[in-house]
DNA sequence: ATAAGTCATGCATAATTATGCAACTTTCTG
DNA sequence: CAGAAAGTTGCATAATTATGCATGACTTAT
């Protein structure tokens, strides 16, 4: 099922960036390799509690207010916001409160590649043994996170 | 001018019952005496920051998260004591357990070439997107915390 | 394996929200 | 006070989002 792997790759663009069109949204999916239309997508956010927010600046997408999205699944997927990575690290990003646990549990996979992980409150730093393990790491995280 | 006691109204309609068109609300405040159309709605909405937003249970109007944007930032530049960083990442110091609420507000930015942060409590960590834009992002966090 | 049921999705279009423009009002300047 | 400048609002309509219906994929029970 492609849904899955969609509306986490939503997350992801969402927390990334300042999205202000369901239009951009597919544009954006179809760079990540996702073809689908505007329809779709209207429909995945509202499953997932995202919605157009009035700014200063101008309309965005994000999260709504207060945690309309209090959905209290455990689900991992439902955590984890986004992941990313630069030259030294991989970076985890979760829903508020949550990244101690889910820090927890990466450690928990026991990935050799993993030197260590420090939590903050939404946010997980991920040592790896080498900077050359990176990309490993990083479709190993995405590969668990959006199977469950 | 109308237009002050139609907000005020506005805003006393909405955290006291479910909205969920600008429609309906047309017809709320002509029961309240006050004669409007859509289009001034959503103009008031936008100015109040106030937006539609997606629950559960369907779509209802309400005051969206960060419309603080303005008092945040005249104090962030009180909190941060200060900014530096190496070859991997940028550090801010903060006065002391003010740090998660400083990083926040540095995620709100969404600056592209920011990875992500890390707070403790008073320090924050950032990763930037590659080394390559470290000079760059410490420059746009000066110039943030100084403006005013 | 087949039929029934469920889920996901695209298309076309309905529903809703946002905006350019013009008219009108209020505030400011000299 | 005259005229300019700024602010408000409605109208018509553009832009954006939501949804009914049909289709195809996948699951389950027989």
């Amino acid at each position: 099922m492609k849904k899955q792997k969609r509306q986490f790759l939503l997350k992801e663009i969402i927390t990334r960036q300042v999205i202000s069109s369901q239009d951009e949204l597919v544009s954006e999916l179809k760079d990540s390799g996702e073809s689908v239309n505007q329809a779709t997508l209207s429909r995945d956010l509202r499953e997932m509690g995202i919605s157009r927010v009035n700014t200063p600046q101008g309309p965005r997408y994000g999260f709504s207010a207060d945690g309309e999205d209090k959905r209290v699944r455990t689900l991992i997927s439902y955590e984890v916001q986004n992941i990313a990575a630069n030259e030294s690290m991989i970076v985890v990003r979760t829903l508020p409160g949550r990244a101690q646990g889910v820090a927890e549990m990466i450690d928990s996979l026991k990935i050799t590649e993993v030197l260590a992980t420090l939590a903050g409150d939404n946010t997980i730093f991920i040592a790896p043994r080498s900077v050359k393990s990176i990309k490993k790491i990083e479709s190993a995280l995405r590969e668990f996170i959006t199977q469950e």
